[in-house]
RNA sequence: GGCCUCAUAGCUCAACUGAAUAGAGCAUCUGACUACGGAUCAGAAGGUUUCAGGUUUGAAUCCUGAUGAGGUCACCA
């Protein structure tokens, strides 16, 4: 959306794909996978190698209570349970580039990417650029070098380092761990300044999730102490949760709806659908599993689309994939008929010459014009507020009209030529802006559905 | 516990940032010229905007307090 009004936008994706959390997914795959892989089990990859993260986890608490049981308090436990010092090892070892552990690394991580490629592929999203953790890591370690010469940092004894924000109303801030090795924020520093040395922007808007407002907060508060000049550029458009009936997901409880599983679901609704309704029967196997495929997922962007980003939302599977209202397929719906009808009035029309009946319009057809010459501004709002709802908000509205129009005043059969003519230019133009609409918001419409 | 968000119809969300009768969809009920594609359209019903104070000509919106929900305060990412 942003692209679309003018500015140059890359989009980028970090992908942390180094530090503790890898660690304990190699670990405990080592420890419990038997020498099982994705291929032999048949499983995504993402999804095998994040199996294996819970079972670190299960373990873990197991160890630890063990320890508690012992007479160990909590704290203690918690830090000495074996498995999580292996981890640890693991993690330094990582750091030094040891063979073997490198080696697993990238043997998971190719899993996982192989994973995360299938699902990006059929939701249709693409970066024009990702960036590892493992590449920018080091990078920011040099920034921490550079923060020490200047005095935003201090080391302590321990050989921990901490930026100090205590002036500023927060904390003091761990970038180094005392071991030597790097945290979250450490990956952090590293990246944006990898980010303005390339493309020199004047924003940088980090889509996170609102749990990370205070991170946000501190990196760029470090990055302005630091004399940083992209420090003001720095953005953070936080998201809320998107939440379940049943309560909030949590991956360690497995309480999670998967995205491959829920599209599944939703392609086999929309195939239901559009069965019962029995209106494209001429249509091709493959032609038709597209068609499923843009309905679902139609549905299921426009449902998280039409929210304020800056919410929590609550997500209901059930009523996500209800094709009636308020919905993606209501306006996919809406444009095909669009079609349909253009389809049947032939070509000769668009040649014809607009007429001068200024004063002839009806309510129906003026309605229908004052919200087309609405999306221009629209788009604008929904640029300079970050939000696309506005976008998902406005075409469902002049889908709506349209509806109204449509079901008021006949097309072909209009009272004249002249009124047919007009009324088949408002429905292309009205078929163009869904089509537009929607595409901002990463939407396909159907000519037929 | 400190700090930060949030609370609107039974449910999911709006309300142009202080304005007139608080709007949609779902669910519920009633209808649609004998369907240019009915995945549609027209209508009904549904509200003390969590509670109690305050500021203002005017408050869902701003302030204070209460209650409830979530987040964050890690040598996790």
């Amino acid at each position: 959306t942003l692209k679309f009004s003018g500015y140059k936008v890359i989009k980028s994706c970090i992908v942390n794909d180094r530090g503790i959390h890898i660690c304990k997914s190699m670990l405990a795959w080592q420890l419990f996978a038997k020498g099982a892989t994705p291929a032999s089990t048949g499983m995504k990859g993402d999804h095998f190698v994040g199996e294996y993260y819970v079972k670190f986890n299960d373990e873990y608490k197991r160890q630890v209570e063990e320890l508690i049981a012992k007479g160990m308090n909590k704290d203690d436990a918690a830090n000495q349970a074996p498995i999580m010092q292996a981890a640890k090892q693991m993690l330094r070892d990582w750091e030094d580039g040891k063979p073997a552990v490198m080696e697993l690394w990238k043997k998971m991580n190719g899993w996982v990417y192989d994973g995360f490629d299938i699902t990006y592929k059929r939701i249709g999203s693409d970066f024009d650029i990702i960036y590892y953790e493992s590449d920018t890591y080091l990078l920011g370690k040099k920034s921490v070098d550079e923060g020490l010469a200047s005095g935003v940092m201090i080391k302590k004894d321990d050989g921990s380092v901490w930026a100090d924000l205590r002036d500023e109303g927060m904390d003091e801030k761990l970038v180094i761990r005392k071991d030597g090795t790097s945290v979250y924020i450490t990956q952090d520093l590293g990246l944006a300044q990898q980010k303005y040395e390339k493309y020199h922007y004047d924003q940088s808007i980090y889509v996170i999730g609102d749990e990370q407002n205070y991170h946000m907060k501190a990196l760029k508060l470090i990055l302005k102490k630091m004399g940083k000049p992209y420090a003001d550029g720095v953005e953070h458009l936080s998201y809320g949760m998107v939440e379940l009936p049943s309560g909030k997901m949590k991956s360690r409880e497995g309480t999670v709806v998967d995205a491959d599983e829920l599209i599944d679901e939703m392609v086999e609704v929309a195939k239901q659908k559009t069965e019962e309704l029995g209106k494209v029967k001429d249509f091709e196997s493959n032609e038709l599993r597209s068609l499923y495929d843009t309905i679902a997922l139609g549905a299921l962007k426009f449902f998280l689309m039409r929210v304020d980003p800056k919410k929590r939302m609550v997500f209901n599977p059930e009523e996500s994939i209800d094709f009636h209202g308020f919905t993606g397929p209501f306006i996919q719906y809406t444009h095909a008929r669009i079609k349909s009808v253009l389809l049947k009035a032939g070509v000769n029309w668009q040649s014809a010459i607009g007429n001068q009946q200024s004063g002839g319009l009806l309510k129906a057809e003026k309605d229908l014009i004052v919200m087309l010459e609405q999306y221009p501004s629209v788009i604008q709002q929904a640029c300079t507020e970050h939000n696309p709802s506005v976008i998902a908000i406005f075409i469902y509205n002049l889908a709506k009209t349209f509806n109204g129009f449509y079901t008021q005043l006949s097309v072909l059969s209009a009272e004249s030529e002249e009124k047919k003519i007009l009324r088949l230019k408002l429905s292309a133009m009205t078929a163009n802006v869904i089509f537009s609409g929607m595409h901002l918001l990463g939407i396909r419409v159907p000519e037929r559905m």
